[in-house]
DNA sequence: CGCCGACTTGACACCAATCAAGATAAGTGG
DNA sequence: CCACTTATCTTGATTGGTGTCAAGTCGGCG
């Protein structure tokens, strides 16, 4: 069975053509995604029968927005998405990025309160919230591989507190070159390039700062050596001990003097 | 069957009595903890029989520390926690402050990564990992219910990310402020005094700003109208909707203009 | 009474947000 | 293929905010 579904045209969209496609889930990928690792045949089996899959073309849409009823759960397959909350005065936050194997859209109160858009082009899982909770409740395996999901996302959270408590404006770029370092999707090791997936927009509202002070942090980090602007979404790394060793300073005195 | 714990002396501490006591779990408190609420009694009765009661007498005792094997986790039932983490410069940053009813020392990869102290005198339910997760195997609503306080946990910190990421001082002061007014505990509302739990230390590592610049955030807030010291831990609030207020305006544009 | 830690205030330099303007690139329509 | 539009990226100038150093005050405790 082959589902189209339809999103509202996004602001930059001149496309007509639909963006994204669901069918059901079924030998779609030879990568499993990780949320199977854990789980027995059976288990997997029965989250397939629940589960759709969804191919978003391009970045750019909206997987949910906060605010709306929540009656699914996500995980990613391939490509990348923003988790984003907006505060009261209209200003954006980007939670985190996710990528393939990460799982989003956990209903609070049965809504959501975060906003889920495309990055990239990405295909998802999308799970009927109602049944897993219904599955979970006899499979105490998948519940306990959803909690260890969740507590990942926790530290995950608390890992970006860290940075934008403590660290500069430069220490925090290098802290999220660092992330997408470790994606060889992203980083490649041998000539040392790197596709940023995400434009400064992006990447100041997630970091916390002004675009132009992303921009000028970048060039900053090129004076110093540490990288080379190809162009505005690849860069080449030339010091990646520099760049940790970045991290390791301190921008502000700890309140708490020992 | 009653238990004499021992910590290390902290460095503040000239007292040579035991700072913690711990005992069986049965009918120490007259008011329950939340965990307690969405569960059977016969679960309860389950959760008393490998529980632990703690007991610390004063603020700035150590429950754990980041890095140390993770063998309990804990549920507060009486006093305040700061939930702390250091960065490899070794800054700190306060992650949290937990009140009763939270939850808190879910172990990563076996280990505590982060540090839980004690603000006050504090009484804690210390549960075996191990057991509670054998007993969550067999009790899908009790894991259930883990998982949606990992849940409510996660959005706390995300709560905290939108905070740092996007307020100035004087709006990171105004939310803690906000924060500490819906506990009846510390605030009054009748007199609209405000009993703060925490140090300047703990106040600026929580708002990841410099324990000067809180003073001043206070003694802002103060020239405003919005709220007088009577001594550096009350403060009278004279304008919480200026608090809300407050919070409100933009430090800085948004990266992403629409 | 004197010490000590926590709190507070002042001075100053520097970092980052903001406003402004230009550069680059991709798409669009002629 | 080229002019035009638009979005994104980049750089400059300016100002306010905040970290840091320094000094002083306050309160509790021995």
């Amino acid at each position: 069975m082959s589902v189209i579904l339809t999103t509202p045209a996004k602001k930059r969209s001149t496309r007509t053509a639909p963006e994204i496609r669901a069918r059901s889930f079924d030998r779609v990928t030879d990568r499993p995604s990780q949320i199977e690792n854990l789980l027995s045949q059976k288990e997997q089996d029965r989250l397939r029968e629940i589960a759709t899959v969804l191919e978003y073309r391009r970045g750019g849409l909206t997987i949910f927005s906060e605010g709306e009823d929540a009656h699914f759960v996500y995980a990613i397959d391939e490509g990348v998405i923003r988790i984003s909350r907006h505060a009261e005065n209209g200003q954006r936050q980007i939670l985190a990025f996710m990528v393939p194997g990460d799982l989003f859209g956990l209903p609070d109160g049965g809504m959501h309160v975060n906003t889920a858009e495309t990055v990239s082009a990405v295909r998802l899982y999308r799970f009927p919230w109602q049944q897993l909770v219904r599955m979970m409740m006899e499979e105490p395996q998948l519940q306990l591989n959803l909690l260890v999901r969740v507590a990942y996302d926790l530290r995950q959270a608390q890992r970006q507190i860290m940075i934008l408590g403590q660290q500069s404006t430069d220490q925090r770029l290098a802290f999220l070159l660092l992330d997408f370092l470790r994606h060889p999707e992203f980083y490649d090791e041998r000539d040392g390039r790197l596709r940023l997936p995400i434009n400064r927009f992006d990447l100041a509202d997630y970091l916390g700062i002004a675009r132009e002070t992303a921009v000028r942090a970048i060039a900053k980090l090129e004076r110093d050596g540490l990288l080379r602007r190809i162009d505005s979404e690849t860069i080449q790394i030339l010091d990646v001990a520099g760049l940790r060793a970045m991290q390791l300073g301190r921008r502000r005195r700890s309140a708490s003097t020992d």
